[in-house]
DNA sequence: TTTACATATGTGATATTTCGGATATGATGC
DNA sequence: GCATCATATCCGAAATATCACATATGTAAA
C-alpha cells in the first residue's frame, strides 16, 4: 500500500472502502499496533514506541495509515497524540481484533507489561471535560 | 504477498495464520473472487474466469493463494476443480464477506448474470454419492 | 497414444510497499 | 525569541507483490 491518500484506484466506493480496510490491516506492524491499541482504549505513540519496541518513525507512518483507512481516531492532547479504535469501525474488524486477542495472550501480556513497566506515561485526561 | 509457500517469516504460530488470511484478502480480485465463491456455494475455474473477467493464470494463482492460506477449499471433479470457502474459516472472515456483499450488490449481479448467460456450465454432482 | 480441454505453475519485467535515517512540524516552557 | 520534547513526513534503497505470456500438468475421450 502507498503512503499516498488513495489507496485504490477508486471506482466502485464502498468495495473499495473495505478492501482499504483489509489492506491496511495486513501487515504485521498494524496489525499489532491496531491489537493493542483495541486492548487498551487508548495509547499515544510514545506508549506505542515503548511497547511494541520499533522506530517511532515507522510506528507514527503505520498509524497514520491506519487512520486513514478510518480504522483508527487520533486526538491531541498537548504533546501527544492519542489513538483508539474508530468506534463506527466495521462489526467485522472488531470481532476479528477480539478473536485473534484470544488467541494471542503471550505476545500481548508482554507488551502490556512493558507498558507498566514504562515510567512517565502521559496523563489520560478523557473524562475531566465536559466537552467530550 | 508471495506465491511462495509460506507467507509470513512465521514465529508465532497463530497471529500468523490470522495474517495470512487477511493478506489473502487484501487484493482486489481475491477479494472479488471470495465474495462470489460465498454467494454461490461453489464455482469452478471456468465459470469464476466467465464471471469476473479476467485471464485464468491470474485467478488460478489467487485461487491457490486463498487455498493455502485456508479462506477456500478446492474439489475435483473430473477436468474441473471447484472452490468453495472454507466451512471452517473464522467468523469474523463471514461477517466480513455478508457485509461487503450487502453493499456490494451491484457488482455481485452483474456477475451473477454473466454466470446465468453462460453455456455449457459443468454440472455439479455434489449431493449424489454418499462417500461425501 | 494422441488430442482436446481445464487448470496450474515458471519466468522475467514492472509496479507497489516497506524501511531507516534525516528532517520538518507542532506544542510547551523558559 | 530559543530550546526541548513528541510526532509526522520526505527520500532513496531494498524487499515484495503482481502481471502477462509461455508452458506444464492432469483428466477424459477418441
Amino acid at each position: 500500500m502507498p503512503d499516498t491518500q488513495q489507496t485504490t484506484p477508486q471506482t466502485n466506493g464502498s468495495l473499495d472502502r473495505s478492501l482499504d480496510a483489509i489492506k491496511a490491516l495486513a501487515d504485521a506492524n498494524r496489525l499489532e499496533l491496531t491489537l493493542l491499541i483495541a486492548d487498551q482504549g487508548e495509547l499515544c505513540v510514545c506508549e506505542l514506541v515503548v511497547a511494541v519496541q520499533q522506530p517511532q518513525a515507522k510506528i507514527s507512518r503505520n498509524l497514520a495509515l491506519l487512520r486513514r483507512a478510518e480504522i483508527l481516531l487520533d486526538r491531541r492532547q498537548g504533546k501527544w497524540v492519542h489513538y483508539q479504535l474508530n468506534p463506527s469501525t466495521p462489526d467485522w474488524i472488531k470481532q476479528m481484533l477480539t478473536t485473534i486477542k484470544q488467541t494471542e495472550t503471550r505476545h500481548l501480556n508482554q507488551q502490556r507489561q512493558r507498558l507498566e513497566q514504562m515510567g512517565d506515561r502521559p496523563q489520560r485526561l478523557k473524562n475531566c471535560c465536559p466537552s467530550r
